[in-house]
RNA sequence: GGUCCCAUCGUCUAGUGGUUAGGACGCUGGCCUCUCACGCCGGAAACCGGGGUUCAAGCCCCCGUGGGACUACCA
């Protein structure tokens, strides 16, 4: 394989059409990586010459996600659609040299040979019924790539190495529509050899439009760049990974508390490796990403793992990009969060606890409840009589103890359960219902010290009255 | 149907002719413990099948089988 000298010049070339999903987000990973790896430019084009299902609104969602997952580009975005003149142009220079020619062949007729071919077991390709008559261009011709019959058409893939195809078995795909566009195969070219690409790594879906573009590529007189296929994204059922198989927009993670680094992270390991590691920092993935340990099957999405990931980088994240991030969730649910002490606090009391942000957000809201609604099981089973003096023992206590801290109040709790004759568990599992509502929350120490004594007393002078009035 | 790609635990993967086939997620037993987690220590779990090549095959070749992609005036 020859390694050309000239700086890597990679591109992402997303099509507007919905928002970035996880296939496209590994591909556009797998090209930053490289790029950045080997010191190239990355471009960013946005393929949206479907003029009908192109939208502005899909493109700022596909820029957005790309910002979010830190994935910059350093040319662009460039909008396919803006080029036509230039598609338009590169089309003619094919039919002057004979390597196009008009085809008139409506897309009915068109449709029923296909339909026609395959039910009679035969290829359902293009039977060249314009192919040498010459004709010139109306309202209604398209243009035809005029392919050749014989030979092989070799693309030497970075990934899953030579695949060679038969020039027989490849159609003369339409490059101009009757529109006056250019279709996809065309287009693709003509930006990427214009744009300089030197490495085309897309998903693998493309492997077999390949040959097409690089016959393309030759008859244009243009350099072929290197192609990398990566494997496609599978569900659960092995197929193809869409909307069936649940979240697959990337900014639907960021919304169900995601970390961006877990979702990289994640992406980056499906379909490569580095030995045995799992945890990846940017810095350490620029320096070892290659296509080479790209492996070449298809892998399947699996939530859980992404889910492992994005609690370890909540458990470890800098404790004011985790604010950063978690903020917004606590925020959205109108939750004063002006106190940046008590918050910091109540992010560390909740950070180890939690695999999405999200989740982290649901399970600290007892932070901001002064009335904390009681799980009516949790307080069947802990706020009644039996309980009762244990709470109203702390709160008797509490205004006179000195050490109001994680340490203080352990010791504090364990003497006042050893002076009551029962077991600390006891005590804390009252103090958590009054305190959370819930059986579950962080230590109840550190819930103590978050919340401070005010408050502490406040919830458990509730829950004892609310006892009484039970009782 | 045709063309092309792929094939190690349930999943992501390491492995590049000689390994007790390793790691991770998940599952699971235990420890820790104020709940839930975290953490720590253990466990179960894989080379798709059949032929070759070779002293020796998860690694190389062939054939099956299975899965996937493409087969548009979509990208």
């Amino acid at each position: 394989m020859k390694m050309t000298n000239k700086k890597i010049r990679t591109r992402f070339a997303p099509s507007p059409t919905g928002f970035l999903h996880i296939g496209g987000a590994r591909t556009a990973l797998f090209n930053w990586l490289y790029t950045r790896r080997h010191g190239g430019t990355f471009i960013l084009r946005i393929e949206d010459t479907d003029q009908v299902r192109s939208t502005e609104e899909s493109t700022r969602a596909i820029l957005d996600a790309m910002a979010w997952l830190g994935l910059n580009w350093d040319e662009g975005p460039y909008f396919q659609a803006e080029r036509v003149n230039i598609h338009r142009e590169e089309v003619r220079k094919l039919i002057e040299t004979g390597n196009a020619y008009y085809c008139t062949c409506t897309p009915e007729e068109l449709d029923s040979k296909r339909k026609r071919a395959l039910a009679e077991g035969r290829k359902p390709k293009y039977d060249g019924t314009c192919r040498d008559r010459g004709l010139a261009g109306c309202s209604e011709s398209v243009v035809r790539f005029r392919g050749p019959e014989v030979g092989t058409t070799v693309v030497s893939d970075l990934i899953k190495g030579n695949i060679s195809f038969n020039n027989e078995e490849l159609d003369d795909l339409i490059i101009e529509r009757a529109d006056g566009y250019p279709t996809y195969n065309f287009a693709v070219v003509v930006d990427d050899a214009q744009m300089g690409i030197t490495h085309v790594i897309r998903g693998d879906d493309h492997v077999n439009n390949t040959p097409k573009q690089i016959q393309i590529y030759e008859a244009l007189g243009y350099d072929v760049p290197l192609f990398g296929h990566v494997p496609m994204i599978l569900g659960a059922d092995k197929a193809r990974l869409s909307k069936r198989h649940g979240a697959t927009s990337v900014m639907a993670y960021r919304e169900m508390g995601y970390l961006p680094e877990a979702l990289v992270n994640y992406l980056v390991r499906l379909g490569w490796s580095h030995g045995d590691q799992e945890i990846f920092t940017m810095e350490e993935l620029i320096r070892e990403f290659s296509l080479e340990a790209v492996g070449k099957s298809p892998a399947v999405f699996n939530p859980e793992k992404l889910l492992w990931l994005n609690q370890h980088y909540i458990k470890s994240y800098p404790e004011e990009r985790l604010i950063e991030a978690f903020l917004p969730f606590w925020e959205q649910r109108g939750f004063d969060v002006s106190d940046r002490r008590f918050i910091a606090k109540a992010i560390s009391d909740l950070r180890t606890r939690a695999k999405t942000l999200l989740e982290m957000a649901e399970a600290g809201m007892f932070y901001f409840q002064e009335e904390v609604p009681y799980d009516p099981e949790a307080a069947a089973k802990f706020l009644t009589e039996e309980y009762r003096g244990h709470l109203e023992a702390v709160a008797e206590r509490l205004p006179g103890l000195a050490e109001f801290t994680k340490d203080g109040l352990e010791a504090f709790l364990r003497a006042l359960a050893e002076e009551r004759g029962t077991k600390l568990k006891w005590i804390a599992q009252a103090l958590r219902v009054a305190l959370t509502g819930k059986t579950v929350s962080p230590g109840i120490d550190e819930v103590m010290v978050t919340l401070g004594k005010e408050r502490v007393i406040g919830r458990i002078r509730r829950a004892t009255a609310q006892i009484r009035a039970a009782g």
